[in-house]
DNA sequence: GTGACGATAAACAGCT
DNA sequence: AAGCTGTTTATCGTCA
């Protein structure tokens, strides 16, 4: 009766470590690109500026004309940058921070505390991965919108203070006034980026997924702003702006953040390498922004419209030893003038244009969010054990839930064991799922590639291989050598030792019933009788600890698929046959077994034990047994006939119908 | 400690 | 005869 196997499992290295990393790029790239926006741009860094005008020779009108082009290609690759930067996989930190950062709603579930990025890989899958990514990305996307919104303000507001007090005062007065308001800007950034630094380790230390929402809030801004400030201040504030109204405004927005916070006594060295280090999540992304690792002058005294040594005025890439100098430049250069009123203006326009695209970026990152979200938090069959069986059944291709979840029967551990043990070397993926839920189908349709490259055991069991094999294929059919075939193409593990593993195969064929062999013209072929597959697994959770483990993993973010799940579990049976899907009544009746399969806690089935016949109808059982050999029988059972309606056999349903089906061999069907 | 399961190894038989 | 296929038995390790 209760019969735990699992065999799924696998038994190879118990669990323990995972993989390490590679998953993260599988993570990344793996996934498909939900992701936003990943421009490609990856930016490296440096301004765009790239015509270089000389210092400002050139005419007046020319220079208002090239530096405000300027302005727009600073815009341009500001976006870009930020769209990378948030986005694309490139930055292994800003994404890690940010999965580090922000957990997503399932993994914050699992896992009340923080998880490391690590833990964060092996148990999510890159599906999930990249929906965390996402999600984190939405979050500074709107951060930086707010942004965004607060400094165009204050630019707006800056300019017309500027106009006024260029009108009203001798441009002497303003002169020192200019200066003494970027002296404070200085220290207002510097106090800034510190505030940031601070909150992103709070938020880094902190991270709970309890946070999730809160977090953003703090988070996020540290995030968003140190990259972008400097970028964006770059292109607009700087300038002249009355120290007074600068200043007010400045504190205005600053305060929020930092003003109160940090007394300008904060050391320079901000940002820059601290912060990445110090998060191998993730925050550093933020901190990172800019673009200027080499750069140094960010930290001591950073201006926003100074870095890389050269004056970051939109259009002037005026080499500066020195803060001090750079101020200078930045007062006679830069003063306030209609020049530079005009490129703050231009600016502005570039701000607004980002804005846009911020919103538009972002209003299709919640949209896509939302759409993938939809089913982590979906409902999950508490209950339910895990439909596993179903998902085995299926090929690969079949069903998957996104993320393969199984349910969450009990989010016990953190995914990522199973498959990080089986793993050695690489890329420990997550599994999806296994055996249990999206069983080998999932896990190999998503790391397929890993298998078949990587020298490492998969994590199934020889009969789930073989089954995975079999329902493959259209016919759910196959002979000894294309199994033998399937698994040294699938497998690279299985590319060698073949003496062994190949008598394991036979061994197993021969050994569990479930795997029927049909004489056929050609001469044998092995089909699976889901039935008995079924039955012998016995599913409970508690079962192995290597399945229940990759249970588990599959399960945590299994929890995605909740409703997936929770499909299954209200047909109790799920998919063994795929028609049973349909039809859960008939699914149940067909399959009594699948609960045990199921993980649920096994609920005895009076069939359940191999001996006892389950209860299956006649016909059902029929094709237990029928499979054996005998196409006559096969026939008769093909149909159990219960409400389902004879899947099409020919139909590549989903492998349960099939199984269900093909136990006759094709000729005896004909 | 026991039982169940899976993996591995090996012996053996039948067939091509 | 060799190799493949299929069955069976034994042993070992793991886990509940």
């Amino acid at each position: 009766m209760m019969v735990e196997s699992a065999s799924e499992t696998i038994r190879s290295a118990p669990s323990g470590q995972n993989g390490v990393g590679s998953i993260s790029g599988q993570a990344d790239g793996g996934g498909g690109g939900a992701g936003a926006a990943g421009a490609g741009g990856g930016g490296a860094g440096r301004d765009p500026a790239a015509g270089a005008d000389s210092n400002g020779e050139m005419s007046p009108a020319e220079l208002l004309h090239f530096q405000q082009q300027q302005a727009l290609q600073v815009a341009r690759q500001l976006l870009l940058q930020q769209a990378s930067g948030l986005s694309s996989p490139g930055n292994n930190d800003s994404k890690q921070s940010a999965s580090a950062v922000q957990v997503p709603v399932s993994v914050a579930m699992m896992s009340p505390q923080m998880l490391t990025p690590q833990q964060m890989q092996q148990i999510l899958s890159p599906p999930q991965l990249q929906a965390l990514l996402q999600q984190q990305q939405a979050l500074m996307l709107q951060q930086l919108q707010e942004y965004y919104k607060k400094q165009q303000e204050q630019l707006h507001l800056q300019l017309l203070t500027q106009q006024q007090a260029g009108k009203q005062q001798p441009k002497e007065a303003l002169g020192n006034k200019q200066l003494a308001f970027q002296q404070q800007l200085l220290q207002m950034q510097q106090l800034q980026q510190q505030h940031l630094l601070n909150l992103q380790r709070q938020g880094l230390v902190s991270l709970q997924p309890s946070q999730a929402s809160g977090p953003l809030q703090t988070l996020p801004q540290a995030a968003v702003c140190p990259t972008d400030l400097p970028q964006l201040w770059k292109g607009e504030g700087a300038p002249g702006q009355p120290a007074e109204d600068s200043v007010k405004q400045e504190g205005l927005d600053l305060t929020g953040s930092a003003t109160t916070a940090t007394s300008f006594a904060a050391p320079p060295k901000v940002s820059p390498p601290l912060s990445h280090h110090t998060l191998p999540n993730g925050q550093p992304t933020v901190l990172t922004p800019r673009r200027d690792s080499s750069s140094h002058e960010e930290t001591p005294g950073s201006h926003p419209l100074y870095g890389h040594g050269e004056c970051k005025w939109p259009g002037c890439e005026t080499l500066c030893e020195d803060l001090g100098q750079f101020i200078k430049h930045l007062n006679t250069e830069h003063a306030l003038d209609d020049r530079s009123t005009a490129q703050c203006r231009v600016q502005m326009q570039v701000v607004q244009q980002l804005e846009i695209q911020l919103a538009k970026e972002s209003e299709r990152l919640q949209a896509m969010m939302a759409h993938l979200h939809m089913r982590p938090s979906e409902p999950k069959p508490f209950s339910q054990p895990v439909t596993v069986s179903a998902a085995d059944s299926f090929p690969d291709g079949l069903v998957h839930p996104p993320t393969s979840a199984a349910a969450p029967v009990t989010p016990l551990r953190p995914p990522g064991l199973s498959s990080a043990s089986l793993h050695s070397g690489g890329p420990a993926r997550r599994r999806s799922s296994d055996k249990f839920c999206s069983p080998i189908s999932s896990e190999l349709a998503q790391n397929h590639e890993f298998y078949k490259n990587a020298d490492v055991r998969p994590p199934f069991t020889y009969a789930s291989l073989i089954r995975q094999a079999i329902l493959e294929t259209p016919d759910r059919q196959l002979t000894l050598n294309e199994i033998y075939n399937w698994f040294t193409r699938m497998f690279a593990y299985f590319r060698r030792n073949t003496a062994t593993w190949k008598n394991a195969v036979r061994h197993n064929l021969s050994l569990h019933k479930c795997f029927v062999r049909v004489e056929n013209v050609k001469g044998a072929v092995w089909t699976v009788d889901e039935r008995e597959y079924q039955k012998r697994r016995p599913p409970k959770m508690t079962g192995s600890p290597t399945l229940v483990k990759n249970m588990i993993s599959g399960l945590s973010y299994g929890a995605l698929n909740a409703s997936y799940q929770a499909a299954l579990a209200e047909s109790s049976f799920p998919l063994l046959n795929s028609p049973g899907m349909l039809n859960p009544g008939s699914a149940s009746s067909l399959l009594p077994l699948s609960h045990d399969e199921v993980g649920a806690p096994v609920e005895p089935l009076p069939s359940n034990g191999s001996s006892s016949p389950p209860r299956l109808s006649p016909s059902q059982y029929s094709h237990q047994v029928q499979v054996k050999e005998e196409p006559a029988e096969a026939e008769e059972d093909r149909r159990p006939g219960p409400p389902l309606g004879p899947p099409n056999p020919s139909t590549a349903g989903p492998p349960e119908d099939r199984d269900l089906e093909e136990e006759l061999p094709g000729e005896e069907l004909s």
